[in-house]
DNA sequence: TATTATAATGGACACTGTGTTGGATTGCAA
DNA sequence: TTGCAATCCAACACAGTGTCCATTATAATA
């Protein structure tokens, strides 16, 4: 299909690359990771790596690039079902439950670690998820809102991760929506 | 009073070398900052720089810890005026007055080009504050609280200041604390 | 002010990672 | 089987590193 991936040594070579670099990052921030600790990891000669990235830190960027789709469509699949405005249950649910099932990858890409593109991304799928939400106020203060509740909400997750994803998806998901929702005060009365 | 701090010409290497860090940070991850661009823009010798830190990174863990103590001191203060537990309107006023007094170096260590070690260090900071909080609930669903909360404070206040810090800090206090009692619910109706 | 201690400078060193090249080798696809 | 592209390998000049040491400049103080 892509015409990219026809050759099985590249598509092998590339899933290497990606792995150990995944691997790096659980430890390492993306800027102090060398061509070369990555590519001995690998196992791939260094000429061969430069022959498909420009830097560690481009590869990086197509892995996210990826992630990113697969979640899109999560999303999208997730909104015909319900036709969802609001962030709801199901929705963070299984994402959740994505994320769950990549765990390596995801605390990876949502670690200080990383460049921060792919949180930039959440917030903006969850830009494109709640822009129906319109009722009228100071934009400002909507948009410190929505900053606030994505840092919350994707400092929860990492946690939930870093500490191995032990409670369900379900479970989080309604944590989450609840501290959004309703702050400390959710927590209190339930 | 600090030994180290008697001569003035190092007391003059140093801040010169701190601010040319903080400068950089505007742009770069602390680990991408190389000992030799961080000198030329201070305009000290490389050497001399040696004689002081180990790399750029310990620079930087000085930094933090500089302006930790200052904070610590500042919400001190602060709860000797009023005994304060729960974080007050009046405490997170006064530490972003503090903030928008030095805008470039807490925009610098609260970014993603940090550590995030200052960040951790706040969140200790705020479990000192409201350890008396001790209402008995599921502490892990405490912990996770305590997260969204500080994380989504911090990128509150990075955005607060990266935009200049054109609200005063009595204002952003006041919509941080109702962010954090009462979530989207203390935004709609108020 | 003159003296002394020490901080900063500037140049040199070997070492490590970078990014590129060209040629040899391997293995996929047709 | 053959042709071609992907990978490997060795070598290259170049950058930044961390550590010397001799020299210069300057702060502290007698």
């Amino acid at each position: 299909m892509n015409p990219s991936k026809t050759d099985r040594r590249v598509r092998y070579t590339k899933k290497l690359l990606s792995d150990a670099l995944v691997s790096l990052l659980q430890h390492q921030h993306i800027s102090s990771i060398s061509v070369k600790e990555l590519c001995e990891l690998a196992d791939i000669n260094r000429s061969t790596f430069y022959t498909h990235y420009r830097d560690p830190a481009d590869l990086l960027s197509q892995i996210e690039a990826e992630v990113y789709e697969n979640m899109r469509r999560h999303v999208e699949k997730q909104v015909l079902k319900e036709g969802a405005l609001p962030v709801s249950q199901q929705m963070l649910t299984s994402i959740l439950e994505y994320a769950k099932e990549n765990v390596e990858l995801f605390k990876a890409l949502l670690s200080e670690n990383c460049d921060f593109a792919f949180q930039k991304d959440i917030l903006e799928l969850s830009e494109i998820i709640s822009s129906r939400n319109n009722f009228e106020v100071d934009t400002k203060v909507k948009a410190y809102l929505r900053t606030f509740s994505i840092a919350g909400c994707v400092s929860l997750f990492q946690e939930w991760l870093k500490d191995g994803a032990v409670e369900s998806p379900e479970s989080i998901a309604g944590m989450t929506l609840r501290f959004m929702q309703k702050g400390v005060a959710g927590f209190l009365y339930d």
